[in-house]
DNA sequence: TTGAAAGCGCTAACAC
DNA sequence: GTGTTAGCGCTTTCAA
């Protein structure tokens, strides 16, 4: 592979006067830097990468964290992300924990020299070690809030608002979250705005769990549903009242809110499996919207987050911090969420 | 940030002690070394990948591209390339080309010099222009043969056997294939495979498209199965004797295969959108048992892909090149697909 | 406008 | 076992 020495010594001129030929047009005569372009070009000559990052020490490279990359959630960030990442010529190396914040502090130990910064999509890490990170290099988490690390995130707000709101419409008086794992940032808020606006609304709102964010979390939950012993369970009768687990199951909750939608969909796929209908018996809201919420049985009433939006607004607020951008505001970024009502969602059976 | 020759400094050595101690224990005396590892601990210091990386030309990196990252048939791929290569202490970046041929040969030209390898999953590139990579780096397909390549692919054979001899078995004489993008080997392979196989069983295989391998395709190519004139039906009956469009594509076939499961699926939609219902008039299978192929409905049959083992398979025998292994063998690696029977496929109406 | 030369931080060949 | 030294290929002063 022919180096700017092979180039300069084909044209005559030094390796520097190639070099900013190369890179820095206008500050060499026209007509060398057209002869050292051609030359370069009929040499083949390609740039050395690693050669250019070495003095600079960028690489213009960025890393996305996510915490399981098979769940359809990231795929619209990383979309985002590698749009934008693209669009401003860098690199975006894409890493799966499996929700493991071991494996995602040795990741970005790993990557802390390598990387001009990070992007954390729902980071399972602690605030501190988030914040260690954070001092070396520039940083954005999506999906999660840690105090002085810019972040990105949907409104948790006035979307579990929009959802508690939707299911006292129906005549729900019995809300319960199903919760994701007890490391999810946005797991806590969500449940949180949950409770809030519940009390607003005048709702009974529980939550069970925590559960793995998975489909198979969700089957887990609607088992725990229908337990009667269940720990989680609130609103409960009198134990001779009600002759089967589902008629109980119905009375303590008419309608629970997922983490997200895979546990959601799990959580139909289990109540519908114990005997229970969606929604005649149970309405379910998911999170996320993501591909496949509308081909589940039925077709999931849904937080849409703005999952792309996230991916590329992050990254783009992690390039301009690289670029030596002061972070315009500590606060984070909110962006809309919406609902999407489908038909998991419905009027409660009377007597619920 | 410290360097080895502050360590050394501090330690009293030589630079390349330091380097040795660090990197190639034993080739130094143990008091050095332990001193020398405490004091780089105590410095805090943390070796320059960059600056390793540059007399070597090596990076422990690889590149893995896919062509869809919002297609989940890529997660468990991703996931097992992820795995492979962590395990290998090598780090896996992914490029998301979005089914384009350029930005797949301009992500290819950018890590040319940064990357170990290239592991490319359902290429969209020509033969011709993956092997002029292939020339300049270790380099593996998935889902993808080119000659003189090293791949790893799923056997399309047997398994669009089995699926035919399913449909087969229920009674199916006519089967449509809908196609996936042009530009891709699998949906040739999968094709020629079904069309051998429909020819043995003495089967009717037509197929039509090619369509987009997303759920819209699917949608399409459902209007198109039920279109009269559409160009690509073939067994076709006089045009008066069919009253309505439904009964006459009933008649033209009465199974279709999809090249995937977000095609089949989308098509499930598509049909039953026009008043079919699946399996009872059509019945329909699909490729790939991606997450969510079980939540549709009805529940879709289709041709399980070892994904996970594709993605570790492939990105183990790259590392093996990388570090010098002559590849065993030129001929592809062939992994067993196994087809998986749900509920949209059943035995056709009568008259079909 | 161009050339000379000094690094960037590490590895490895060679010498002692 | 350890030190010396010469790169890896590029960018970037500093002079000319």
């Amino acid at each position: 592979m022919p180096t700017i020495y092979d180039v300069a010594r084909e044209c005559g001129v030094a390796p520097s006067t190639v070099s900013r030929a190369l890179s820095q047009p206008g500050r060499v005569s026209a007509t060398t830097s057209e002869r050292i372009h051609e030359v370069a070009a009929r040499m083949g000559y390609q740039p050395n990468p690693l050669a250019k990052y070495l003095p600079t020490g960028r690489t213009e490279t960025i890393v996305l964290i996510v915490s399981d990359i098979a769940n359809p959630v990231y795929s619209p960030m990383i979309r985002g992300a590698e749009e934008a990442a693209s669009r401003a010529g860098y690199t975006l190396v894409l890493s799966d924990i499996e929700e493991s914040p071991e494996r995602e502090r040795d990741v970005m130990e790993k990557l802390l020299r390598t990387v001009d910064g990070f992007a954390l999509a729902t980071s399972r890490l602690s605030d501190a070690a988030i914040r260690t990170i954070a001092r070396q290099r520039p940083m954005v988490t999506m999906n999660r809030v840690t105090q002085q690390v810019p972040s990105v995130v949907p409104d948790n707000d006035q979307g579990m608002r929009a959802a508690a709101t939707h299911l006292a419409d129906l005549g729900h008086s019995r809300v319960t979250y199903i919760s994701g794992p007890a490391t999810s940032w946005a797991n806590v808020v969500r449940w949180r705005a949950l409770r809030s606006v519940g009390e607003q609304l005048g709702m009974k709102v529980r939550r069970i769990g925590p559960y793995a964010p998975t489909v198979a979390g969700g089957w887990a939950a609607a088992a725990d549903l229908v337990k009667p012993d269940s720990k989680a369970r609130s609103g409960n009768r009198g134990a001779g009242e009600a002759a089967s687990a589902p008629v109980r199951t119905a009375a303590a909750t008419s309608a629970v809110i997922g983490y997200n939608d895979l546990l959601a969909i799990g959580a139909m796929q289990g109540l519908s499996d114990l005997g229970l209908s969606v929604p005649a018996d149970v309405s379910v809201v998911g999170c996320d919207n993501i591909l496949g919420s509308d081909w589940c049985t039925p077709p999931l009433t849904t937080l849409a987050s703005p999952l792309r939006e996230l991916g590329a607004t992050g990254v783009r607020n992690l390039l301009a911090m690289i670029k030596g951008a002061q972070p315009r505001s500590r606060r984070p970024v909110v962006l809309p969420s919406q609902l999407i009502v489908r038909e998991s969602t419905a009027a409660p059976a009377k007597g619920n």
